[in-house]
RNA sequence: GUGGGUGUAGUCAAGCGGUUAAGACACAGGGUUGUGGCUCCUGCACUCGUGGGUUCGAAUCCCAUCACCCACCCCA
């Protein structure tokens, strides 16, 4: 148990952490040119954050949260999401003095309490945008487009984006009711949980992971086919944006949110190359949740990319990741006076920019090189005491196997080329 | 929460009730008392996830347990 990373929860070695590196840096860049400024929040919120924000209905909420108290008797709650937290910090920061539309983003972990499978880990990452304060479905359509460009940039193809519409408080109402209705002869055979969210959120009842629920709920009316006229439009709004920019899509009346804040606006990118857990990127509008934990009436569409999902969806589809670059420079010593040199020598070289290694285990000289070898190094110099005496160095290419010696006082010129 | 699969060295893996648990890669050392990648040699599991049981005898059969993987569901 010591010697093993708890359920749910993965190292991210050293020989992979390039990887994270290239999609985090390809991601920044893209946000530097979309104009979304990064935010940072804290790993842990108040409890009530999530549950005001995410939902106490929803089975993140209910079921999944990594909920703690602390020594001060506040119920704290590792991160689930990542946009409560970022309304949070904009309301209590008043960020909405600013310049409207706000545009944020973060790379962030985030933990729910989940059984593990392919693509679904209790921690795990995401990275995200959010823009603030403006209804208009050119935010929609840059928050889609900018998910787009950013997996297109990475060479991913074969994403599938898919748009839905789920209402707004007003037509959500009146779907509830239809909802009820279709509902209502069936209430008796609803698990307990289920016969709760017949009062209070029927939508919920639509995802319920009791099968017989499941059974009950095919056919259930769409909250698309009950949208009122504002929604209507947003959604053909939405629509429109999308098809001058030139991106596709299919409308999936399936996509629910397993968060309540979503409103109008709800999308994916899925995959069907990394198993069952499809969803590279999700996201939507959510136009009541900063009045919602206690801000100004300013409404929000964001989105959700999770980092593992991508790096599945890379690995799976052979794209290429730069790897990081090799060694320079090895430095091979001989005896102590020469160890003394190349400590000082390896410290200029690492001083001038230049990647140097030398071995600290005392290895002979045919392991030094074996071990410039496995280190990939480009050049390794070597330095003895006959070396020492005549005040030069060798200077071996280890692709080409030539080697020359150098005064000791050009090194730094000839390793340069 | 429900179901399925797998567990032999750092990794991949043979073994399928009977003397010392194949092999490959990796790793370490050596073949030259100052030169790598190739090659050759040597070393590297008192033990087969763990705990019980059956048996003269178990990595091999049974039970339990744990871990990992995958799927349902949900989502990133």
């Amino acid at each position: 148990m010591l010697t093993k990373a708890p359920k749910g929860t993965k190292d991210i070695l050293p020989g992979q952490v390039y990887k994270w590196q290239y999609v985090e840096n390809v991601f920044r860049e893209a946000c530097s040119r979309y104009v979304f400024k990064e935010i940072r929040t804290p790993v842990f919120e108040h409890t009530e954050l999530f549950a005001r924000g995410v939902g106490d209905t929803t089975d993140i909420v209910e079921k999944q949260m990594y909920t703690f108290e602390d020594y001060g008797k506040r119920s704290i709650t590792l991160k689930p999401e990542g946009t409560s937290p970022v309304v949070r910090a904009f309301v209590e920061h008043k960020l909405y003095a600013d310049v409207q539309p706000s545009k944020y983003f973060y790379i962030i972990p985030c933990f729910r309490y989940e059984k593990p499978q392919s693509g679904r880990l209790r921690e795990f990452h995401q990275m995200g945008i959010e823009v603030f304060g403006t209804n208009n479905m050119m935010a929609d359509a840059e928050v889609i487009g900018f998910a787009s460009d950013f997996l297109a940039s990475l060479g991913i193809k074969e994403l599938e984006l898919r748009i839905n519409s789920i209402g707004c408080p007003k037509c959500r109402e009146t779907y509830r009711e239809v909802l009820r209705d279709f509902l209502k002869d069936k209430y008796d055979g609803l698990c307990d949980t289920c016969k709760g969210r017949y009062d209070r959120n029927p939508m919920r009842i639509l995802d319920c992971k009791s099968e017989t629920c499941q059974a009950l709920v095919q056919g259930a009316p769409y909250m698309l086919d009950h949208l009122c006229d504002e929604c209507k439009d947003a959604f053909s709004d939405l629509k429109t944006n999308l098809d001058a920019m030139e991106i596709e899509y299919i409308v999936d009346p399936g996509i629910v949110r397993g968060l309540d804040y979503y409103t109008k606006t709800a999308f994916e990118f899925v995959s069907n190359k990394i198993g069952a857990q499809g969803t590279v990127c999700g996201g939507g509008r959510y136009d009541h949740l900063i009045e919602q934990i206690g801000g100004p009436e300013v409404p929000g569409v964001g989105f959700g990319l999770g980092i593992e999902r991508l790096l599945l969806l890379m690995e799976a589809t052979e794209l290429e990741i730069p790897e990081q670059e090799n060694l320079d420079v090895f430095i091979a010593a001989l005896g102590d006076r020469a160890k003394k040199y190349g400590l000082k020598l390896m410290r200029d070289l690492r001083n001038d920019g230049i990647k140097a290694e030398m071995d600290s285990l005392g290895r002979n000289i045919k392991g030094q090189f074996k071990y410039a070898d496995r280190l990939h190094a480009k050049y390794t110099i070597v330095i003895g005491d006959d070396e020492l005496d005549q005040n030069t160095v060798s200077i071996k290419d280890m692709r080409t196997s030539t080697q020359k010696q150098v005064p000791i006082e050009d090194i730094q010129k000839e390793v340069r080329e």
